[in-house]
DNA sequence: TGTACATCAGTGAACGCGCGTTCACTGATGTAC
DNA sequence: TGTACATCAGTGAACGCGCGTTCACTGATGTAC
């Protein structure tokens, strides 16, 4: 944080607790500045608020503990983001609250791409997860189905039932971000929030007032060309016959 | 591989290629014993075979090149194995074809959970992927891509334009699992598939003769209940504020 | 047929590093008397 | 007002461990002569 500058100056009396938000917020920038979770040690962190490695031990019990500190309120982040693009989409009808709510998640994904791989990592404790009741992240699905409930009461019909098409959106977009930071897919922002419109399109019918998804100046195909590439060189035996 | 017993007799001379595969093998079976490579070690896998740990380096330059030929094979083989599942269903139509391919994906994510998720992770170097020039997993996506391709000659309109719906496809199924094993989901095999049947139906149009996917005796919404919780202790203002 | 030797398939011990964590400590500061 | 002291917010050095990797080596075995 301070490098090679003035050194930190000692909390005083009684403000020792600041240092725990100190060291949470030195985690949150490490992980933006990494895009990883790889070189997150005790020491590191400690380097990056500008104390030494036990002070964090004043205020977290140990790695896991600060780990899943500085993750739960990446979780809260998420869900709270989700909800405030559902309320400023609120005037634009049930559908485009629930595209919002897509919007937002890849818009967190991209912007938070070493909070999100660690969210969804297996490495949290099964102890911790059983303390809670469940994965924090359930918000998320909660959050679509509810938006999907909404469309449904509108009059929209819904391909699937509410709570599988929660889940097959949540998946869906969950895939995206996920096949894109993986295989390190050229694909931008934009291009993953036109394929989360293109499967919102066939997984909740529009009014029939209203045009699809227009993706502006994008063109998605390109970027699907350069992802999905024809296997031209497959063992061309039997893929010749067509039977039907 | 060989706990306290007989030891592994040296191979003869002229044969010591056999040691690199039966390195392979131990590495392949410690992932799947463990779902993990958290406990990957040289010496871990050394011990498996039942050879002492610089012997690897007579077939690995370093445990990178280890894990990726590990890899390679199981890349391979998950294309493989959607190939065979695709010609096994050759005669029934090519939506039966799609959606073997799409059965033989999430099997092979069931069976190989350790694998899985080391085949989708960052961690390989970058180097290596553009020595190969695109990442291997790639035929995958081809693979869904040749096959809704079929769909759409045989007439059966598709809800995205081909290499969309392939990569939303691939998405999705990548989500599914995903999510099953990063949340620890109580859904078996089956309620994946059924997932994927259900994001099938959405995706290419049914003949007219066809009734869509049964899923047998197996229930999935109540799967689904469990998954997708209702946000009922959501901030319960503008959410009750319905707009259309 | 015998034997010296090159080669092969591996080994045992150790190096160096980075990690999470512990422990005895220090120096400033508020407080009781 | 002065001073002894408890408390607080930290620190420096080190421990113990496991890791990837190296290096000098060993003993069996095929081969040239």
């Amino acid at each position: 944080m301070d490098p090679s500058g003035a050194e930190r100056p000692r909390n005083r009396r009684g403000e020792g607790e600041r240092l725990r938000h100190e060291v949470l917020a030195a985690v949150n920038r490490l992980l933006d500045r990494w895009g990883s979770d790889e070189k997150l040690t005790m020491r590191a962190v400690a380097k990056e608020v500008g104390v030494s490695a036990p002070s964090i031990y004043l205020h977290f019990a140990d790695k896991t503990e600060l780990v899943w500190a500085a993750l739960s309120d990446k979780y809260a982040q998420l869900a709270d983001r989700m909800h405030e693009a559902d309320l400023a989409a609120l005037g634009d009808g049930p559908r485009a609250r629930l595209a919002a709510q897509a919007h937002a998640y890849c818009a967190f994904a991209f912007e938070n791409p070493g909070h999100y791989r660690l969210m969804y990592e297996v490495r949290q404790p099964a102890a911790e997860l059983e303390r809670i009741g469940q994965h924090p992240s359930r918000r998320v699905g909660a959050s679509f189905r509810t938006a999907l409930g909404r469309c449904a009461d509108a009059g929209l019909s819904l391909a699937l039932p509410p709570n599988q098409a929660a889940h097959t959106l949540w998946a869906a977009l969950h895939g995206f971000v996920s096949l894109q930071h993986s295989l390190a897919l050229p694909t931008p922002f934009e291009a993953t929030t036109a394929l989360a419109d293109g499967l919102l399109d066939v997984l909740v019918a529009r009014a029939r007032d209203t045009h699809p998804a227009h993706s502006g100046d994008l063109r998605l195909e390109q970027y699907m060309n350069e992802i999905i590439t024809d296997d031209a060189h497959e063992l061309a035996g039997p893929d010749q016959v067509d039977d039907v």
